[in-house]
RNA sequence: UGCGAGGUAGAGCAGAGGUAGCUCGUCGGGCUCAUAACCCGAAGGUCAGAGGUUCGAAUCCCCUCCUCGCUACCA
């Protein structure tokens, strides 16, 4: 514990092209806020950084398609995500961004250290190029038809339409996004960063000395550093994003997720002049939150370059949670499948505490997990309302008829048994949360708190004041006991605000009120405390905490749901479907007799055929073409076993201009005929002819 | 395809050789200060499936299936 003297904690920096959903706040969000909360509670010295991450080329295709700047995209997220984190009491000390002057001299200055170090390679290799506009085009920016689905707009990395992984060389008539023009491959010179030389290190720091990591996380990386890394890229040509500082490099950004976790410092930098000493010194513990898509930077490249660079510390935990599915289906931008978090405030006013519970109770700490509305509503009205708001209800509403709307005398000399367990639960309280919390457990410290509540309001059914003062003659009779109660019952009130608001801070502000005490009350050392109000104080009358989440607002919520889906597949349906006729009804453009000539096709037997390794669709052939034997790696292993088409006659592209697959160089191409249903037929001669027979 | 994580009651989780447990929900009863808490009772599980080790397996070993991530790959 004294090892610590001061924490940096991080969140991932969201992607400034598009708003932030539930799923980003129960993967990262919530779980980071909880751990700063109770860290500042307990007055440690700690700052919470965060900020958007604005460069990178999704951004750069958002702003082309929308016709607009890139600047304007990230200006606009910039500012809805930060309000989203405000609205739901992300307590980020800076909401930085990475276009910001600082992060761009401190990222370039990174650079130039590790580049002066000599730590990088320099290496070329073949990019496609717009001669149009005179710039390299990352995947991304080159678009054709998906050899797959036909769909006119794929992208040179994936198809959206049918989902497929794609590289620029499968599209047909590819064409550069920017300009139209059809891209040429060109040279090009990129700074790698040997990765396969922190190998020893990574695996001594995080192999031997971080073993108590998640399992998650430890597993991932653990199979990485076995797998064995290796150079990578961290520069690109674009021009949005931090200028590669050296002479040489026009044209050239670093990658962006070379720059995105160095934001993090950055930010510090921003925040205070004292920045290095979060960063630098050895008793700093650095904890980044993120979601389990991000564990390969934070594990292993932002450490490999923080030690490459020196002087930095590096991450003490890296505690990455799964995602979030939402009723069911994963979470999914494009097709609008999502909780947005500026929807929720606007559908929820003034109950974000609702939301951080649901989520932290939810959270997916070991294994991805499902947000349903019935079930927000459920944990809302059976633990938040029933439980915990209402034990404190009943506490200020009792306290109001019984004790005169003053904090009652605890009498010493009638203490007994059941007040003795009351005060025993809510120091075990204390141990517990604080124990789960530095484990970072969070949905079992959380439980912990309405366990609490829950210790209150039985407490107070076995003493039952309002029995004790059925007339005025047994009130006064009982009023010691009656005292007593509510005593504790009013100091346990306290406790749980201390006990909440890491969790539900708007909640325990309400306590306070309430309660007549400062915000100051809420201090960790006060926790387990039985003077945190003051005997004869007059508090406030009872307000409630929580409301029930009624049956119509979450139907209205999940059809609100299933109509953005809906609206979605409309517009991307409508969009794509006059493309759709186009392909199939529309013929390709006529060609010359010359063009046709230009095909080689003959028919051959296939001799041999088997399952190539590593790849679920492909087999390689052997095929008999008279003159010769050619290997061809085709893609139809999911509709014939080799041995059923051994022996058989197939028509191959002879003079297909040859093409690596899994290693494999594969010689030609087989003709295959596909129905509507995918399902692929042989197109072969219908009687037996010799192998090597051309097909005009 | 390889690797990683996970699969325990309707939901969310715990348990890591010794009679399968917690919270919420469901059903029945008691009680009532409160936005129906609390108490008592009940139903609900072939611990993903098959095989093995053991006196004894949710737990250890082997194989298979499913979900998610990373990674491949495709007429």
């Amino acid at each position: 514990m004294a090892k610590f003297n001061r924490y940096l904690i991080t969140a991932a920096l969201p992607y400034a092209n598009g708003p932030v959903h539930i799923g980003h706040l129960a993967g990262c969000y919530i779980p980071a806020d909880i751990y700063v909360r109770y860290l500042r509670a307990k007055k440690a010295d700690v700052k919470f950084i965060g900020g958007t991450d604005e460069h990178g080329v999704p951004i750069t295709i958002k702003a082309m398609n929308e016709n607009v700047t890139p600047q304007d995209i990230v200006d606009k997220y910039h500012k809805i995500i930060s309000d989203s984190f405000t609205d739901m009491g992300i307590s980020f000390d800076i909401f930085s961004r990475t276009t910001n002057q600082v992060h761009h001299e401190t990222a370039a200055a990174f650079f130039k250290k590790m580049y002066d170090d000599g730590l990088f390679e320099e290496r070329e290799s073949e990019q496609y190029y717009d001669n149009v506009k005179n710039v390299f085009l990352a995947d991304r920016y080159i678009i054709g038809t998906c050899p797959k689905c036909g769909n006119p707009n794929a992208y040179g990395d994936q198809c959206e339409r049918c989902g497929s992984s794609l590289s620029p060389d499968e599209l047909i008539n590819p064409r550069s996004a920017l300009s139209d023009a059809t891209p040429v491959k060109k040279l090009t010179k990129h700074w790698y960063m040997p990765l396969q030389n922190y190998e020893p290190f990574l695996k001594e720091w995080l192999l031997e000395g971080h073993k108590e990591w998640k399992n998650n996380v430890y597993g991932q990386c653990k199979s990485w550093l076995d797998n064995g890394l290796q150079s990578r890229a961290m520069t690109r040509d674009s021009n949005w994003g931090i200028k590669v500082p050296l002479p040489d490099a026009e044209g050239k950004v670093l990658y962006v997720w070379f720059d995105a976790p160095i934001g993090y410092i950055s930010a510090t930098k921003e925040l205070t002049p004292d920045w290095a000493d979060y960063w630098c010194k050895e008793d700093t513990k650095l904890v980044h939150f993120i979601g389990k898509d991000n564990i390969v930077f934070h594990c292993i490249i932002f450490p490999a370059m923080l030690k490459a660079h020196g002087n930095f510390v590096l991450p003490e935990n890296v505690p990455a949670n799964e995602f979030l599915n939402i009723e069911g289906e994963k979470v999914s931008t494009s097709r609008n499948w999502a909780v947005w978090v500026h929807d929720y405030v606007k559908d929820f006013p003034d109950q974000q505490d609702v939301l951080r519970y649901v989520l932290c109770s939810t959270a997916p700490e070991t294994k991805d997990n499902d947000f349903t509305w019935k079930d927000f509503q459920d944990r809302n009205n059976n633990e938040l309302v029933a439980i915990f708001g209402n034990f404190i209800n009943r506490t200020m509403v009792l306290m109001h008829k019984l004790c005169g709307g003053k904090v009652p005398v605890f009498h010493m000399d009638i203490k007994d048994a059941k007040d003795d367990a009351l005060i025993a639960a809510i120091q075990e309280g204390k141990k517990k949360i604080e124990e789960s919390l530095e484990n970072f457990r969070f949905r079992e410290a959380l439980a912990e708190v309405i366990n609490v509540a829950r210790e209150g309001n039985k407490y107070l059914q076995e003493k039952a004041p309002w029995l004790l003062a059925k007339t005025p003659e047994m009130q006064a009779e009982n009023q010691k006991v009656i005292d007593n109660c509510l005593h504790l019952c009013l100091q346990l009130t306290g406790n749980l605000a201390i006990f909440a608001n890491p969790f539900l801070p708007f909640t325990a502000k309400k306590i306070c009120h309430m309660l007549k005490v400062v915000d100051r009350i809420l201090d960790w050392e006060n926790a387990g405390s039985l003077k945190l109000v003051s005997v004869g104080y007059s508090l406030r009358p009872p307000e409630l905490l929580f409301k029930k989440v009624e049956d119509d607002q979450v139907k209205a919520q999940v059809e609100k749901l299933h109509a953005g889906l809906k609206k979605s597949a409309a517009e991307t349906t409508a969009a794509a479907a006059p493309a759709e006729e186009k392909v199939e009804a529309e013929p390709k453009a006529l060609i010359e007799f010359d063009d046709f000539a230009k095909l080689d096709l003959r028919v051959g037997t296939i001799l041999e055929a088997e399952k190539v390794a590593k790849a679920d669709k492909l087999l390689k052939l052997l095929v008999d073409i008279g003159t010769e034997k050619r290997t061809v790696v085709s893609g139809i292993a999911l509709h014939f076993t080799p041995e059923e088409i051994i022996g058989k006659q197939v028509t191959l592209v002879a003079n297909l201009a040859p093409r690596k697959m899994r290693g494999i160089e594969s010689q030609g191409m087989i003709l295959m005929a596909e129905n509507a249903a995918g399902k692929l037929v042989f197109v072969n001669p219908n009687a037996a002819v010799e192998p090597g027979s051309e097909v005009r």
